[in-house]
DNA sequence: GATTGCAGAGAACGAGCGTTCTCTGGTTGC
DNA sequence: GCAACCAGAGAACGCTCGTTCTCTGCAATC
């Protein structure tokens, strides 16, 4: 049995490595951020929620500012990959546009829905973090700009991406505080008015 | 002088009397909390900021808690007013809603304006704070209420108003985060479009 | 003019925050 | 078998929070 504790070293799966509690850690201070926001969760949470002891959480972190912003950029790829992943399952891209709205209504019926982080995190904090305030510019610039690549596939003028995006942040904020998905398929209805009259102007 | 001393029980300039301290401590815990946030603003800096003291903010509020139910109801009634009145200076009904645009798009040009006061409030304590998100739903929901009816002035179908709610939410978070007024333009010439289509599909 | 009452300033309180430290117990290497 | 080390649990630290209390001094009343 020498063997058994000899390649510990290596990620087994009696003792996680860094790299997968961080993992964990992430997830759990997503959870109760996005339900409770930032400063409604402290540390000592977390650790009851992870199962991760404080002293271990604040060796695969720094500080609470930084799991604030790792757990950001986490729901950024989430985000990213969500949308592409909706739009790549259709062809026709006028449809590839509309596929976002679909996407959002299927995320708004989720249980724990509360709106979009980013937005929340911006109201909460973006006012006192400007580290905070930079992350979520940028996640809705990144958006604004996939939009611009997915109207100019179309062949739209410039100014569609804009008001497309416009619906889609209007449908998070307004569903998280209606409690309903209806915005989504509202805002899906407008986006297809929006669209047939940019590209019968064009 | 005795006559002087007689009359201080009705409200002198030497001794503000109670509404106009309330006034006073709202208008301070209005600007303070929408800049860094509810949780961000101690009693403390409310205290030096509205040079109330802590004794009487207490006498005058029970809580906290009460302060931020008052700054919402406040910021309410001057969201409503505002509104009102831009749209009161247009006569023409497609005129009157698009109107609600620029009044956006001026608000959004302050120096201060950091979003939607109840979308970030939302945000932060809507998790937490059963009060706060009744209050918020609220106010949201008088919008879109008070949206149908300019939307009936056109004898427009009732998915208009839903929609034209959405791209004003839109505009606000979108304003707010990219730190620009251009959204209210976006959102106006958007508005446009779909009352045009409501109308012309009547 | 002595007394009562009240207002203001800020200290104090208990709780909770983010963060660090101590102690304990088990595992590793010789 | 023993010394050295390391990880985990949670106590402790310094701070800030919302809220209350104490102390001081002034002003009104008989």
């Amino acid at each position: 049995m020498a063997n058994v504790s000899a390649p510990l070293t290596r990620g087994s799966s009696g003792s996680p490595d860094d790299d997968a509690l961080r993992e964990a850690a992430l997830e759990a201070a997503d959870r109760l951020f996005y339900a409770k926001g930032v400063q409604g969760v402290g540390m000592d949470e977390l650790r009851s929620a992870s199962g991760i002891s404080l002293k271990r959480l604040y060796r695969l972190f720094p500080s609470k500012d930084a799991i604030v912003e790792q757990v950001l950029l986490g729901r950024h790829r989430k985000w990213t990959e969500g949308v592409a992943t909706a739009v790549a399952r259709e062809i026709q891209p006028r449809e590839r546009l509309l596929a976002i709205y679909d996407f959002l209504a299927s995320w708004f019926s989720e249980e724990d829905f509360r709106g979009c982080a980013f937005i929340n995190s911006f109201g909460e904090l973006g006012g006192t973090s400007p580290r905070v305030a930079e992350i979520v510019r940028s996640h809705k610039d990144g958006f604004q700009k996939y939009l611009s690549t997915l109207t100019a596939e179309i062949g739209a003028p410039p100014y569609l991406a804009p008001q497309l995006a416009i619906l889609a942040e209007g449908a998070q904020t307004t569903a998280a505080i209606s409690g309903s998905a209806e915005p989504a398929r509202q805002a899906r209805a407008a986006a297809e008015v929006l669209i047939d009259s940019a590209l019968s102007h064009r």
